[in-house]
DNA sequence: TTTAGATTCATTCAAAAAAAATCAAAGAAA
DNA sequence: TTTCTTTGATTTTTTTTGAATGAATCTAAA
């Protein structure tokens, strides 16, 4: 059988049952585990289905109204997540001139932005097709593109951030702590949010109660360069050092 | 049988049955893996079917076009634009610092590349996404993103190719004409194409026979600019303003 | 909240499958 | 005949696949 077959396949599969696991596409196609999650992956890449611990949902259900079968089971992180992104987006006010980092946290956020008044600037390739594509002014900005990655990289991305002043700007990080502040594994990817930042009149990390007391490679910001959104914020000592945003489950 | 014949079955298996399997064709045609491996190969180069490992898809359904925006305007003349595209990509030699223009015709020139000492310079999202994907190295100029082309324009894309030399454009067209050279009906498409072509060494127009003689509001460059490849020059007369590269439907 | 155990995931590697390149034979054209 | 093209077989190279490993993530129980 043909990839593009396999590809199909799924695809149908997603459009009906808007969720999947792995184990259901390996009997449906009767092939090994390596080959499904290959092919998750490469539908992912090309934005035709999200990839999500366990197997994969439609690209079409929003975050807002997804069915929990599959997020249930698997922990309620993604609906956190959204609860972050939820937040993070109403913050969004009439003509702010905003930066979206790349990242699949910041990625979430599209769904519920509403402020048509406003300009967004992002160096995700998708993050930016999908804001074009809702009709709100986009830009993106210029630079190098990995395959790996969807985020636009590289010195030119660096430059091409020099002239804008953003009001507003929202960040992704791997790991927070008080003295390294907000870290990330990649260089390249650090180098661009620290000149990001920097841009940014007023910076947040979206960042789940996970990404606390964690710290990797490369440090992009100080703890006290941006306020941080979350969803439980269970060591308080951060209180001391920046403002905090607690998003709650409730109603 | 004569090849003419095995094309006509092959594309009609495919129109049935979308994908087909060399092994299949195999059987169908009672010859060998080699021809059908040449069959395939040609087809592919001259754009009416897409070639993919263990087989082929039917060019309509490959994911190459799935675009909706971009699909609509493809139809016709889908050989003769396979046909320029393969020339002009064979244009590109080592090391070569080629920029492509966002837009259709160029598109298709992403399945013939094979330079991968080449860097790719775009404003076209889903070039760049592809460029990356495949493992060259990829650039996407910055800049307003408009929606419907998936293009990158404004003042921010042509500020950030000022520091670009590109050795080879390859450009697509609405309109050529001797008196108003190359022409596009938006104007700040034309302003784009306008400063990518003026930082290329060489640049070269993708455009098939039926863009010839036709003017449209912007002007982006002069008819001695670029060399033009098209599949059939009707009108004589442009030879004396500029170089054609004429690409015929060889065997 | 922490810890242990179970899933799931990405990566690596070798085997299998497929594609491309090479070459000689058969046919067609000159 | 000689030359050129097409075809099929053979080989070399590339791509895909599936299994194995260890790391990461999740779940449940303490």
């Amino acid at each position: 059988m043909l990839a593009e077959n396999r590809y199909e396949i799924i695809l149908k599969i997603l459009e009906e049952k808007k969720t999947v696991t792995v184990l259901d596409l390996v009997q449906a196609l009767h092939t090994s585990e390596s080959t499904v999650r290959r092919d998750l992956t490469t539908l992912h890449n090309s934005g035709r289905l999200y990839k999500v611990y366990g197997g994969a949902t439609s690209i079409t259900t929003n975050y807002s109204t997804r069915e929990p079968d599959m997020t249930a089971k698997k922990g309620l992180s993604a609906r956190e997540k959204a609860l972050i992104a939820r937040k993070a987006a109403s913050l969004i006010a009439r003509n702010d001139f905003v930066y979206i980092d790349a990242g699949t946290t910041t990625l979430l956020m599209l769904d519920f932005l509403r402020e048509t008044s406003a300009t967004y600037v992002t160096n995700g390739i998708t993050h930016a097709v999908r804001l074009a594509a809702k009709g709100f002014h986009a830009y993106i900005i210029g630079g190098e593109l990995k395959a790996s990655t969807e985020a636009v990289i590289g010195s030119e991305a660096v430059n091409g951030m020099k002239f804008y002043n953003f009001t507003k700007g929202f960040f992704g990080t791997n790991g927070i702590s008080v003295k390294s502040g907000f870290s990330t594994p990649e260089p390249v990817e650090g180098i661009v949010k620290t000149e990001a930042i920097a841009h940014c009149k007023k910076a947040y990390i979206l960042a789940d109660d996970s990404k606390f007391n964690k710290i990797y490679p490369i440090t992009f910001a100080n703890i006290s360069c941006a306020t941080i959104i979350t969803n439980r914020l269970t060591d308080r000592k951060y209180r001391d050092y920046t403002t905090i945003i607690e998003v709650n489950e409730e109603k």
